[in-house]
DNA sequence: CTCGATTTGATACATTATATCATTTCTCAG
DNA sequence: CTGAGAAATGATATAATGTATCAAATCGAG
């Protein structure tokens, strides 16, 4: 990953290969697994897991991409970029994901929740269900 | 699994495996893997990865399991058994974890957030830390 | 330029999970 | 009771996800 310097703008400073994993993800607009996203960058040069998962926890770790643990699998962040204060619902039939931003409130909520002897430091926060297109569809 | 017949008191009805896996899961007051249940409980016979599967799939729709998505791995519930109010904390680095309670106000402004064409089945809600003791060694 | 540190590439492997088919056990109509 | 079909379990194989490790290339200070 290439150096953050100063003022951490935008997609200034990413990696060659931050760079390709994250366009492949904003391309799918779909949640892709790592393998997937290999694949899909391999044209480009990359070929190995390893390129594709450092990518990603740098990604990860500028809030530019998400992993969303119930699915094994990772998203452009719909805002751009965002801190932990972010959740999502997804479809489990058709795979439809939609970022949730939470508020001060809810978060300082949820926060509440954690005990005391516990520095939180990651806040993982998921739904799952169908969509009414999918409902409709059983 | 066995028959889940009309009054699904507590641990009656669970298969001879759900009985060996859950016990496994209770001895450990840790979270497990699945591999690392499959360990535990190899002495009394379950041999194939597919038969923990299995009965964990089964504990958990019961309620008497829970996984802990962001682990990859599988804890006891620590009430018996719930329904889907509760979340979890965790050490990053001890793997200490605590079951938590949601109330249903806490519960109920969850759920406000989930985008209204998604039928809600199911809410992971997971922190992620450093306990005391684990800060206090670093 | 040259040394050491960081990043990237490559290989190999570990861990987690599931598809599939064979076997056994259970149900219950006849 | 019996035996055909359904359901659960056992077994094998393999798929999917993730990481440890070392080698090569790149970068940056001195
Ligand atoms: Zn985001
Ligand atoms: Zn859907
Ligand atoms: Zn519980
Ligand atoms: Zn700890």
């Amino acid at each position: 990953m290439a150096t953050k310097h100063q003022h951490d703008h935008a997609e200034d400073d990413l990696s060659a290969n931050e760079v390709r994993v994250l366009e492949a993800l904003r391309d799918s607009k779909e949640p892709m697994s790592a393998y997937a996203i290999l694949d899909r960058v391999r044209p480009s040069g990359i070929s190995h897991p390893p390129t594709v998962y450092r990518a990603l926890a740098g990604l990860e770790s500028l809030g530019m991409v998400h992993r969303l643990k119930s699915l094994s699998a990772f998203v452009a962040c719909g805002h751009g970029r965002c801190g932990g204060r972010f959740a999502f619902a997804f479809c489990r039939q058709c795979q439809r994901v939609e970022e949730i931003s939470l508020d001060d409130e809810h978060y300082d909520d949820l926060v509440k929740l954690v005990p005391k002897d516990i520095h939180l430091e990651q806040t993982t926060l998921e739904f799952a269900g169908l969509c009414s297109a999918c409902q409709a569809a059983a």
